[in-house]
DNA sequence: TGCCTTTTGTGATGATATGCACATATTTAT
DNA sequence: ATAAATATGTGCATATCATCACAAAAGGCA
């Protein structure tokens, strides 16, 4: 398979195609060129035909892409059918946000389990989502086969949270603390860091007031 | 001033140098060289010092940065002494954490106030930042010289929301929901994206399953 | 003082990503 | 059937970043 030679920023753009096209299924449109991909998200078209030329030949000259085809495709290659169990640790302010939200309604990721230290939340069931106590961690883990964690806790709780976790057999961990977390190499962390994401807006807002430049890629 | 120079992954770099410096004045420390920057914030040491040496030359040879004064120039160079006001355009689930949360503690941002629709939260208190009905979006932006805005209702609200904002006079706005918004080019727009970015981490665990490669830039 | 050590700032190179521009293939209309 | 319109896939130029590697400067120690 292709999937050693894909760039990261096409993988990051890939579910938002996803997300696209199965918007244009739902209202039963059957094809779709790159402009007007381009046009909907806002990403130049030559990228778009290149992101998807790393995964095949999957347009036709003339025509453009068949929506339902393509769609299969990603879903395939992204694997959307394959439920992934995650859990989220640090019940607070953010944490229960994300776990009411849960990615499931409309995407293939389940949160299953939250975890926190405040005997005021464990034991509370959240929109469905059991919160247990830390120590069933590795319990919980193996029981849903979870190799996923959501990092919610404060700042201080960071590094220990991540040692129990990486303890526990996690490959994956989504930060949002504005901790640097130390982990084996095996172990991959993407960070989220609201604060910057806030303050670099506002940084360039001060800075170049007439903004010509293209928005760069976010999220 | 060297502002317009400075690459994009630069100034988001900066606020992460500056918190780490914060935290180094804080234990007392009078020096730190890239290394020791390097080691703590996971950026290769160069791309540290290359950082830097967008701002001037910043360091002494064979002695490194001095933490005071560096805290001092990237204090003045992020304007950390202003205070910039921002708004919350829906107070949900994500909405209420990022109030609660505020980032006016340990920084120079201040959600001065929430907006909603629901007449059930409009009135409310949280944290002490009032919530709003959206008709009173321009006074209140022109009453706190508001210039940027957190988006956090319903995707289906979204553009609808973002026009508003715009004919109010906003000119960032930081967008959490999935939408990609359709505003006049003078109008900054950083998107997060939390399922993708939830689902990119995953798509990276299932596909390089031993991971060697550094992990890239998230937030 | 003089020598060795440390550490910067940066030229050079390599890696990654974007987008133009066009040959090519296919559709669509007449 | 033929021509015109459409839209892909990709070579190539450009842009942006990361990192190596080292000369040069300054510190620190004997
Ligand atoms: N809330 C936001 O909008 C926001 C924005 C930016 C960054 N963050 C970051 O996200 C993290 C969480 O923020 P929050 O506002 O939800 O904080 P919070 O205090 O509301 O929630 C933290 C939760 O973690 C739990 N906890 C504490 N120590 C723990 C431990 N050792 N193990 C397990 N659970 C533990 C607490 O009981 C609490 O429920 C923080 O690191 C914060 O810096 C939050
Ligand atoms: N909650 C999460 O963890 C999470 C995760 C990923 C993405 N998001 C995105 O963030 C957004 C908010 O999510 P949420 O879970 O907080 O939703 P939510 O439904 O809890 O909150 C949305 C709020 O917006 C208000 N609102 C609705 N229409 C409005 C309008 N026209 N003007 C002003 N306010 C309006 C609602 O009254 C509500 O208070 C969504 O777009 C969602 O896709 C949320």
């Amino acid at each position: 398979m292709a999937d050693q030679k894909i760039p990261q920023v096409t993988a990051k753009r890939l579910p938002l195609y996803y997300r696209y096209l199965e918007k244009l299924h739902a209202i039963g449109k059957q094809r779709v060129s790159s402009a007007a991909l381009a046009e909907a998200l806002q990403i130049d078209p030559a990228t778009i035909r290149r992101d998807f030329s790393y995964l095949g030949e999957l347009g036709k000259k003339g025509y453009g892409y068949n929506v339902n085809y393509l769609l299969q495709f990603l879903r395939d290659f992204l694997r959307q059918d394959e439920v992934t169990n995650v859990v989220l640790i640090g019940v607070g302010n953010l944490g229960t946000a994300l776990l009411r939200y849960n990615f499931y309604r409309s995407h293939n990721t389940k949160i299953v389990a939250g975890f926190d230290i405040d005997e005021g939340k464990i034991g509370m069931d959240i929109d469905g989502v059991p919160v247990y106590s830390m120590n069933r961690l590795k319990e919980v883990l193996e029981l849903h086969s979870v190799e996923v964690a959501i990092l919610t806790v404060p700042v201080s709780a960071a590094q220990s949270t991540t040692d129990q976790l990486v303890n526990a057999g996690i490959r994956g961990i989504l930060n949002f603390t504005p901790a640097r977390l130390n982990v084996p190499s095996h172990i991959r962390i993407h960070h989220i860091d609201l604060t910057v994401e806030l303050q670099t807006l506002i940084y360039f807002l001060k800075n170049f007031p007439t903004n010509e430049s293209k928005g760069e890629q976010n999220g």
